[in-house]
DNA sequence: GCTGAGTGCTTGCAATAGTTAGCAATGGCG
DNA sequence: CGCCATTGCTAACTATTGCAAGCACTCAGC
């Protein structure tokens, strides 16, 4: 358990109830947490469940989504994004389908980090109906797995 | 602890560990668990941390994001029509990349219309790497799985 | 028949999460 | 000054997670 980095999340909640201005005892009180938990929490000597890590963040009114971020469990793309969450919380979707959007979303991410402008080529052009055509018709490959 | 409802999590991982046909054990040796636990997650007798999803869902190659919801961890608020939003308002994407997504989005729709969740194979493990190089090389017309 | 390999589960236990009771320090008020 | 309220933390404890050792069963091969 001790293998996630969660000096971070100590750091940022109590800096997160800092800028609240409400004490620590405060704080435990309204998230439901014992305060010297949220002590410990706050000082890096445990690793709170993601469920604790919910109640602290309602009672800061800051999403939960940020505190499982610092807290290494989610990954930071969910920072500065919609679309993985969207994504993910398409019923509509298989598992594949949003492992193969999400890898397409970052590898496009990928693309424009290193060349920022966006001139439209024929190329993308082309590349939209192979992409396309190319999710589709790997249904009917032989199963080998 | 017991506060979250977790039936439908070990639900899912089975579903997920028969579809991708590997067995109890092995799927609980790649993911670096006891398989005793695992049949207990499975059973919906234990509530496992966010870190043991992890290592589950990559050992199940799927996102850890597809646990974390079935456990109660991340919110499923995002709903089924966020996605062409999310998709459309990312800044860090071009208008044609956006196109490209939202219309493998939209096929994947239809395809789950047309043949309604069906669950994951290990021949859509080839299909993600086959769209991912596609959407990234579309120079290139070989596609051989 | 037996043996070996594989299967999922039982049981007991160690480690860690999370709480309770209480301490020491600080600040405000009479 | 003393008293009270508030503050964050300590130490002991309880509850739960996650693992190791092993069981009972199935199946295939001899």
């Amino acid at each position: 358990m001790a293998k996630l980095d969660v000096r971070n999340l100590g750091e940022y909640i109590r800096q997160q109830r800092n800028s609240a201005q409400i004490s620590l005892r405060q704080l435990a009180k309204s998230a439901g947490v014992s305060n010297p938990y949220l002590s410990q929490i706050e000082r890096g000597l445990r690793k709170p469940s993601a469920e604790i890590l919910q109640q602290i963040a309602k009672a800061l009114r800051i999403s939960a989504e940020a505190l499982y971020v610092q807290a290494g469990i989610l990954d930071e793309r969910y920072g500065d994004s919609d679309v993985p969450s969207a994504v993910m919380g398409d019923e509509a979707l298989t598992e594949r389908q949003k492992q193969v959007l999400l890898e397409i979303y970052e590898s496009f991410r990928r693309e424009n980090d290193e060349s920022p402008a966006e001139p439209a080529t024929p190329a993308e052009t082309g590349s939209r109906a192979r992409a396309a055509r190319a999710a589709r018709e790997p249904r009917k490959t032989s199963t080998t797995g």
